[in-house]
DNA sequence: ACCTGAACACCGTTCAAGT
DNA sequence: ACCTGAACACCGTTCAAGT
């Protein structure tokens, strides 16, 4: 049970659930999000019962980080509304394989993270579903991809493109993603 | 230290292994090739120290099964010489993504595998690689494929196509790796 | 030559006791 | 209201002792 349903957090839990999210970056960064979270608190300066106090999972904790790093990104997802609507599909699907990139194994959560709609981590799966079906919308309707590819092509695309960037390389994932939608085009 | 140079095994200890590998496959298919390895030792009813003699690593352990295992699949993907060039590496990526998705993050473990040599592992990835580089280059001689399509594409899009499988759904798979081989076509 | 299982290490998660 | 850290559970891996 963290912060009560009404009341302004105190100043301490404030100050240590910053320093967990921020702490907890650095580790996923360089071991990726399998990490140990006693890492994290210990990183931190509390204990590892305080971490669980502010994020009963992983997942909640993987999900309050990308709530805020996420932010740049959807605000660049708006601004390919200038490109155009092929060109912006291809932007869009790169920033984002490089983007889930950044920690090791966050493909397989942000894959996951679609079905739990409780989790934290479905805010940002939906709004980037979201993103990638409007892009989609705009360029079938101006006739440039097949009718029949859907949103959730586009999702799974940006999961398997940054699975690849984690397993193989970035160039790799790059050639991957280019061909396919390369076939997502109009013949 | 397992079976020593010259001699032929212990007639207890080769009936420990083949056990140990028929409950692995049994376990590895209900769980994924994560599950405790302990359970496989006690499934085949030996104490957990006979498995680590047998298979050192868990990677020893999947890769001595897909030895057996990937028989069928090795042969299955040399009658397809008699299919056109694009039909038969259609067929060859959407048997591997099919076969490779039977253990949940076996996807995983072969897009590392290629990584270490020694493994057993390798020889199964190795030769995956090696028909799909075969069916690949088939169709770039026959035209109907890009020339700039390499072996190392076909194989990632197999890795990402089982762990799409694995992460989405066995439809949103094909529908992801059907795109990609279109956009392998030539325009 | 092979098997056993106790022993150790490591990490996840909970919760009674503190402040 | 929040924090602490011991306690418990679970699994990986090794290795001395057995047969």
């Amino acid at each position: 049970m963290s912060p009560a349903a009404g009341r302004r957090p105190r100043a301490d839990a404030l100050r240590n659930r910053e320093r967990l999210l921020a702490e907890a970056d650095a580790v996923f960064r360089e071991h990726g999000t399998d990490a140990p979270l006693e890492s994290v608190a210990r990183r931190a300066g509390v204990a590892i019962g305080t971490l669980y106090g502010h994020f009963p999972t992983r997942r909640a904790l993987v999900g309050a980080l990308l709530r805020e790093r996420n932010e740049a990104l959807f605000e660049a997802g708006d601004t390919l509304r200038d490109q155009t609507p092929g060109e912006a599909l291809r932007r869009w699907v790169d920033l984002v394989v490089t983007h889930a990139a950044t920690y090791r194994g966050l493909a397989a959560m942000l894959a996951d993270g679609a079905d739990d709609e409780a989790s934290e981590l479905y805010a940002s799966c939906a709004r980037m579903a979201d993103i990638g079906e409007r892009l989609i919308n705009r360029a079938v309707t101006a006739g440039v991809v097949r009718a029949d590819v859907t949103g959730a092509d586009i999702f799974a695309l940006m999961n398997a493109g940054a699975w690849t960037r984690e397993h193989a390389s970035a160039e790799q994932a790059a050639r991957l993603v280019a061909y396919t939608i390369d076939g997502m085009l109009k013949p």
